[in-house]
DNA sequence: CGTTTCGTCCTTCGGTTATT
DNA sequence: AATAACCGAAGGACGAAACG
């Protein structure tokens, strides 16, 4: 069932059923809703491909993830997906969310673009500079960046307050009495890791405590690193009495 | 008579396939 | 080898019928 069929079965012209369809004012509510009951009726689903062709949309927005084996098990990642398809499925869009080696993502990126597989990126886990954001910047594809850069082009981009949030982490184990503090950070060429790492400075200094570098960790980013870092600073041989993990 | 609603006609998209 | 037709839909320009 294509459009030309179902404008034959209702004897109204392609272009009425296309404006009925498309939600265009020029059509009157009662013709809307018999196309739309219509539609239904017959099961009609606008060809994806033609759709594509005429509009130049995909309709699709994407996510390049570097897979590790843990991220399908991880609840935050899973929240996150599920934030960003309840707002596409408003508008009858998709997700597609290609996994890649982390030696391949720069080229991923490249394949979306000059293939125009999809009508915008999702770029996460930014780095302290981000090629692909100065990518996708020079190419014109619309994206938006969860979390900072230092890439200059202009871009839209969201993002946690990781300094606030580092500093009030700090404060609240400082109101606990705690002088000596720990920190495990995710690697410090991650923009969020690095400006959390930061601001942990500047709390424990404006507290006038120092930090000792046994204590901080960096480089965790999963469930074994994490393990270890714990574990090395357990074992230092004046360990801190509390310890920060900037990272799930 | 002015507005609303719908139709006709035409172009466009990018690539494949059939026809000159 | 060049050209045209075609796929299915979007959408703009314009005209006309229906309506209040």
């Amino acid at each position: 069932m294509n459009l030309k069929s179902l404008a034959q079965q209702l004897g109204i012209s392609e272009t009425t059923v296309s404006r009925a369809l498309n939600g265009y004012p020029e059509v009157s509510e009662r013709t809307r809703q018999r196309v739309l009951a219509a539609a239904e009726e017959f099961g009609y689903r606008p060809n994806p491909m033609a759709r594509s062709l005429a509009s130049g949309r995909t309709n699709v927005v994407g996510i390049i993830h570097p897979l590790s084996p843990n991220d399908l098990a991880d609840p935050m990642f899973m929240q996150i997906v599920d934030g960003m398809v309840e707002a596409l499925e408003e508008r009858q869009m998709d997700l597609i969310m290609a996994p890649v080696s982390p030696v391949n993502e720069l080229r991923a990126y490249e394949h979306m673009v000059k293939e125009r597989r999809v009508d915008g990126l999702i770029v996460g886990r930014t780095h302290l500079y981000d090629e692909r954001i100065a990518y996708l910047a020079k190419q014109g594809l619309p994206f938006i960046a969860h979390g900072r850069t230092s890439v200059n082009e202009p871009h839209a981009w969201f993002d946690y307050d990781n300094e606030a949030g580092m500093r009030i982490a700090v404060e609240h184990l400082l109101a606990h009495g705690h002088q000596r503090i720990g920190l495990i950070s995710a690697p410090l060429d991650m923009n969020f890791a690095r400006q959390r790492f930061a601001s942990f400075g500047k709390a424990m200094q404006a507290a006038g405590l120092s930090q000792n570098p046994r204590h901080l960790i960096e480089n965790t980013n999963d469930r074994r690193s994490g393990y270890l870092a714990m574990q090395k600073i357990l074992g230092s041989e004046t360990p801190p009495s509390a310890v920060i993990v900037d990272n799930h």
